[in-house]
DNA sequence: TTAGCTTAGTGTGAAAAATACGCTTTAAGC
DNA sequence: GCTTAAAGCGTATTTTTCACACTAAGCTAA
């Protein structure tokens, strides 16, 4: 068969993860156990399979090197300069997924036996293998961007969250200050957010009603072409 | 070395190429000679070379099929379902185009003696091979999406256009009618055109300004991180 | 129990942007 | 010079955005 015949660079799949750590936002990388570029940090990722799709690979390498699974999780880009790789011609697809960490950073450590898997700082990374440089600023700007259109966030947070989560979540990506009562009044007006019966506890102070987002609600409106800049 | 033990997807491309015909919006389709899918329509499009990045193979591709070159160009999804080609498995990166149409009509026709190329408007597509359709359907979400923030139109109208042309090119991106004055108003603000001391020939009625796009301006601006909201 | 600390929670007015809307001008063709 | 077809232009209304500061609630520690 044709297609069998021809030479033909080799396909993987990366994965930025990227997780809400105590308002800091961070991404997943994994230490390489041998060359090329061991010792050196990486995103998680791996080989294509013929039986499955790009994105089952990145699920799957995420799963066998982190324990990380049910995230949200999107393709970003397809990496294929010549020389990315030392080894030899090597064509990435990268993916990047948001994680809810607080519900999840345990599994990480747990799993992560092989590799040393650890959560850096989107903003002191370590050096990277690979273009995974490029990949983590194609990633992050992507993320920026979107936040501003489809409400993310979301996915970032814990099931229960208060609005000034939301709103430090928000500071945090956007990389600005935003007043209070102007985005609770834009937020609210979405009408995504459902009013849980219950309150923040083990806070020392006021606590602040939970809310939770409103993912039917959201699905329908979207499905009708709504829009939700922020 | 490892990557070359290993069995791998075949890797290709495929080019969604819009172009503005006359009031109608087109893409350029290329019948396929031989199986599978012989007689089919397809994007044009083909296997990557192990020494040419995935955009040098699409812009390779597009050259050597249709005799197009030096357009706006974007990548714009890898497409990797396992059995979307019958040959075995293919992985796609998909790229979309713009083309100035009217410039280069002729040039299409001319070089594409292997294969027959046509224009067809979006509207009215025939059936197409692979998983082409869903790759269409990407693209024209993704120039509908992308219009609205960044002027993309340019690319698709000759050097020098009037304002009516303009709008009526946002009115079939967007489908549906902007208002003359608004429209204007605001593409003015922008201060990307420039007003050419020229006016519209061989037109039956008062003849419109004729504009350019003011291309170092707009990159000027973007590295400043401005966006262009229409 | 109370004073003090910390974050939650709330409204209004001013400025800017988006929208709706119709008439006059210009050039060509007959 | 009359008709036809599109060009070109301004204003009033509505909507959205932005700036801005105090009171309420719950905990802590003296």
């Amino acid at each position: 068969m044709y297609t069998y015949e021809y030479p033909r660079p080799a396909l993987s799949v990366d994965c930025v993860i990227f997780g809400l750590d105590e308002n800091e936002l961070k991404v997943l990388l994994i230490e390489r156990g041998h060359d090329p570029y061991a010792g050196c940090w990486a995103f998680p990722g791996g080989f294509v399979d013929m039986d499955e799709t790009t994105e089952a690979a990145a699920k799957r390498e995420l799963w066998e090197e982190t324990g990380l699974q049910n995230m949200f999780m999107e393709q970003l880009y397809t990496f294929s300069d010549v020389h990315r790789d030392p080894r030899g011609r090597v064509v990435s697809v990268a993916y990047y997924a948001l994680v809810k960490l607080s519900d999840v950073k345990d599994q990480v450590s747990a799993s992560s036996d092989a590799q040393k898997a650890e959560w850096f700082p989107v903003n002191s990374l370590p050096a990277l293998a690979f273009d995974h440089a490029k990949i983590f600023d194609t990633a992050f700007t992507r993320l920026k961007g979107k936040v501003r259109y489809q409400p993310l966030g979301f996915e970032l947070l814990p099931e229960k969250f208060t609005l000034s989560q939301l709103q430090k979540l928000y500071e945090l990506i956007l990389n600005k200050e935003l007043d209070k009562r102007n985005f609770r009044k834009k937020i609210l007006s979405m009408a995504l957010l459902i009013e849980l019966p219950e309150r923040q506890k083990g806070v020392s102070h006021r606590a602040a009603k939970l809310y939770q987002f409103d993912k039917v609600k959201y699905k329908e409106l979207e499905a009708k072409g709504f829009s939700f800049e922020l």
